[in-house]
RNA sequence: GCCGGUGUGGUGAAAUGGCAGACACAACGGACUUAAAAUCCGUUGGCGCGAAAGCGCCGUGCGGGUUCGAGUCCCGCCACCGGUACCA
């Protein structure tokens, strides 16, 4: 037996983030201030940091571990910059598969949701995440949440915000339920794959949206601070088109000539464009398959009605297979014509599948010949293509369709021939206002947002239909309305509330008399539309929140969540704060400043996913290499914005250089108490003398800075912790290297005190459970997360020497050294000086040199 | 089709227009060990020359351009990933 090396590693400190971990999420566990915010007049800067809210399915997942992963590390360094930070969490608790949860297993929702809520929470507090639990968390199937949902549902009816209307929905037959449109996959069922999604037409609430879809829209230009993509995809989303819609007299019929057709049995169809300037050159009229018109022709015609019918349904295969976009035009005469109101020409009216009910006015008039997809169909089935636009008024030949409107003139177009597409566009709009027939028109593809959904588990909409007084809402002193807890989810049809007797039944508030409650419940992204403003005053019992709070911490100066959301969570989100606005409740018009999207978390070049079984647990990884090591490699593997592939031996690599930081900064333990116990002696605020420093322990010092002053400006600016990451590995190498040194008392022990304090620091967002253990074991007693950032020493960061690259006619020759404070002419007298150099441009003429300062020297020859 | 994004070693990735491949992972070689693990040290873009120190050439998806100088900027392509899809 050989004792000496072994007693030297039983002596060398080892790292075990099994005992550490537990240890300080105990610790922190028991202490709730730590991470609550301070109070708003502390005279701090306030940073209001979120990541978007989970749906508690039960397990965290690691593409989650890694977005809370980013908010954590930004928001433990902006408490350690000395902002008043507000890190919140809560649970996006309501929604289908509790209620498929307990179909399943008979588990009822609440108790799966509360039940998976608790898991999660436990797997987030392991992972050290500075979340203000007991001051912020929430979930919005408690009713202290949802009761909120309700007040402003009852507030926006009051503002004619709210409304019912009959309208179309998507209706799985399998669950006798309304879907959400997200939950409509290539056009079948979610639960229930290769089952048709039937559209059916049912009473709906509805929330005004398309009233702020100007206000949505033009807001995202005034957004620098949200991703480019998302701002697009909302720009897509809201679909504004400015045009107009013409109105064309339908021709009676033949059988109707010769009776009086009287003025309100007379047939219109109102067609929108965005190219009147082009209506000359109309060549038909046509009508979606669902258009009133065709439904009420198809009655007493056969032929069509079956035509129409086989369009429906070849539409629906075709979202079956995925595929609607590259689904064949086809269409069917109808018969009838309509006149063209600007020239009086007869156009026969024709049905298209290629023609949607629900955008503008489900009609159009086709234009081949400047229209690509009018061309196409004309071209099918014989159309006249008329050509009515043209570069100027001499063109001859050109390749139709032609589609240019900028820089283009109207031809055969009667009076309006020989003026400009764009001046026409608005000319004939208003000609058509003025004789009647038309209307300058803008289109949204945004539609107003139905929130009644058929199901149990979410916020029961406030309202109570009476006989004799109609829709009556819950008086506000009447909220909650509360969600009935005991109930059997079963697989029959309709809401599931409507078989709840005692919920239906009550009497009428206005009337006393007895009445039915509305028994859909919300949509469950009206919980997610508001809940961050909850966070600020998430205890609140008389209102959704106190609008001086809310103020005080809005907007959101970070918004972190996954680009999923880019169009549903994010413009309800809006449009909810700009409704709040109006309602007088937050002077903000938008919920967060800035925005950032992380990447996704990818395994074996796929998305991690529980379909493709591909998942990662972050428990497994917690218990394999801890929580720090789990949480900095996802910071190190890829810049926050990238796509993550999620390698082991990575985590494995980080838990390796946390074990060296560990033992190499508990080594120093001593050095640290020597220099405090000196610097109380002296009263001084330490012993560092850098006049006296070793070359060793100056270089240390200077990495040690200019580590500090990267990673502080990677924080302010660009987020890229891989390189915040790489940099401190830089320092602990630099560390390592001088190692033996340090022991041999070659550096002083001021600066091993000052690089081992600051190492920690530097650490603190990334690895907070062990950094808190070395702060402890320094012999600190004060809180990590309350110390002050370090601050980069500009003077001990510079380097007295730099490396001049010199290249001859742009091509690397060699690097020549000199003062970091060298002027042009010193530079570029020792690149001549050099030897290769001068070899390179033995015989030859320098025309030109370049120097740039501190950076290179460039000898253009010749 | 349209809108984003990405293309750099075996892999994840670095690089305000200024030394391409930092920092890691993996691999290989070595030290320690009876052995292994752990740890530590070293090598690692390609090709060529050299006994070696070293030296030369090529190299950031492809083709052009701007510049003293391009992974980076401009023009035109290609591939992959994501979103969207007949929006009149």
């Amino acid at each position: 037996m050989n004792s000496m090396p072994e007693f030297e590693n039983n002596n060398a400190a080892r790292y075990t983030p099994s005992e550490i971990e537990p240890k300080w999420q105990a610790r922190w566990d028991a202490d709730p201030a730590l991470y609550a915010a301070g109070p708003h007049s502390a005279g701090k800067p306030k940073f209001y940091c979120i990541e978007m809210l989970p749906y508690p399915s039960g397990v965290l997942h690691i593409g989650h571990m890694r977005t809370y992963a980013v908010g954590d590390t930004l928001a433990r360094f902006m408490w350690m910059r000395g902002y008043n930070v507000l890190h919140p969490m809560g649970w996006d608790a309501f929604g289908l598969p509790a209620e498929n949860a307990a179909l399943k297993n008979g588990t009822p929702p609440r108790e799966w949701t509360l039940g998976n809520i608790a898991a999660m929470r436990t797997q987030m507090r392991r992972m050290g995440f500075s979340y203000d639990w007991a001051g912020t968390e929430i979930a919005t199937c408690l009713p202290e949440y949802y009761r909120w949902n309700q007040w402003f549902f009852l507030k926006m009816y009051e503002r004619g915000l709210a409304y019912r209307k009959s309208s179309k929905v998507n209706w799985c037959p399998k669950c006798a339920t309304v879907l959400a449109n997200e939950q409509v996959v290539d056009g079948c069922c979610w639960r229930h794959e290769g089952t048709l999604v039937e559209q059916r037409e049912l009473e709906q609430w509805f929330l005004r949206i398309t009233k702020y879809a100007d206000e949505l829209l033009d807001g995202l230009d005034a957004m620098p601070g949200w991703p480019e993509k998302v701002r697009t995809m909302q720009r897509n989303w809201i679909g504004r088109s400015e045009g107009a819609r013409v109105t064309f007299d339908v021709v009676p019929e033949p059988k109707e000539q010769g009776t009086e057709i009287r003025e309100q049995e007379r047939q219109h169809i109102a067609v929108f464009t965005t190219r009147v300037d082009t209506i000359f050159g109309a060549t038909s009229v046509q009508l979606a398959p669902e258009h009133a018109l065709i439904k009420q022709w198809a009655q007493t015609d056969a032929v069509l009605a079956r035509a129409v019918d086989e369009m429906i349904a070849q539409q629906k295969a075709a979202r079956e297979a995925g595929d609607i976009g590259t689904i064949e035009k086809k269409g069917v005469s109808t018969g009838r014509y309509a006149i063209n109101p600007f020239n009086g020409e007869r156009l026969p009216i024709w049905v298209a599948n290629y023609i949607l009910a629900d955008y503008g006015t489900g009609a159009i008039m086709s234009v081949p010949a400047h229209d690509a997809r009018d061309f196409e169909f004309a071209q099918k089935y014989g159309l006249p293509i008329k050509r009515v636009v043209a570069p100027n008024l001499d063109t001859d030949d050109l390749e139709l369709p032609y589609t240019d409107e900028a820089e283009s003139v109207l031809v055969d177009s009667g009076e309006w021939t020989g003026e400009a597409s764009l001046e026409a566009q608005d000319k004939m709009a208003r000609f058509a206002e003025e004789h009647g027939f038309g209307k300058k028109t803008t289109t949204y593809r945004l539609k107003d947002w139905g929130v009644s959904r058929q199901r149990y588990w979410g916020t029961p909409i406030p309202m109570v239909y009476c006989k004799a007084c109609g829709i009556v809402p819950v008086p506000e002193d009447q909220l909650p309305v509360l969600l009935p807890e005991k109930i059997e989810i079963t697989q029959e049809g309709g809401s599931p509330l409507s078989r709840v007797p005692e919920f239906v039944n009550v009497a009428c508030p206005k009337c006393g008399e007895p009445a039915r409650r509305e028994t859909d419940t919300m949509d469950t992204f009206v919980d997610s539309s508001w809940y961050f403003y909850r966070y600020t005053d998430a205890r609140n019992a008389h209102a959704a929140f106190d609008s001086a709070k809310a103020n005080y911490w809005f907007p959101i100066d970070q918004y972190i969540g996954g680009v999923e959301h880019a169009i549903l969570h994010l413009i309800y989100s809006r449009f909810w704060t700009k409704v709040m606005r109006d309602l007088g409740l937050i002077a903000n018009s938008e919920p967060a400043t800035r925005l950032f999207t992380q990447g996704m978390v990818i395994k074996d070049g796929a998305k991690m996913s529980t379909s493709k079984g591909n998942i990662v647990s972050p428990d497994l990884m917690i218990a394999k290499y801890g929580a720090d090591a789990t949480r900095m490699y996802a910071l190190f593997a890829a810049p926050p914005d990238r796509d993550l592939e999620w390698q082991e031996e990575g985590v494995a690599g980080i838990s390796r250089f946390l074990a060296r930081v560990y033992r190499l900064t508990m080594k120093f333990a001593a050095a640290v108490e020597e220099e405090q116990t000196t610097a109380n002696a002296e009263g001084a605020e330490g012993t560092r003398k850098n006049a006296e420093e070793s070359d060793a322990g100056r270089t240390l010092l200077r990495v040690l800075h200019q580590t500090v002053a990267k990673i502080t400006e990677d924080f302010n600016g660009r987020w890229h912790f891989n390189t915040c990451i790489a940099a401190i590995m830089i320092l602990v190498n630099e560390i390592s290297a001088r190692e033996a040194a340090i022991d041999a008392g070659e550096i002083s022990a001021g600066t091993v005190a000052e690089v081992s304090r600051t190492l920690i620091l530097l650490l603190a967002p990334f690895a907070p459970f062990m950094a808190a253990e070395l702060w402890e074991q320094m012999g600190n007693d004060s809180v990590l997360l309350r110390q002050p950032w370090p601050e980069a020493d500009a003077e001990l960061a510079r380097e007295s020497v730099v490396e001049i690259p010199v290249q001859v006619n742009g091509k690397l020759v060699t690097v020549v050294k000199v003062a970091a404070d060298a002027d042009d002419e010193t530079i570029k007298a020792a690149a001549f000086a050099d030897e290769k150099v001068a070899a390179r441009i033995a015989g030859k003429t320098v025309v030109k040199t370049i120097v740039v300062k501190g950076k290179l020297v460039n000898l253009v020859v010749k």
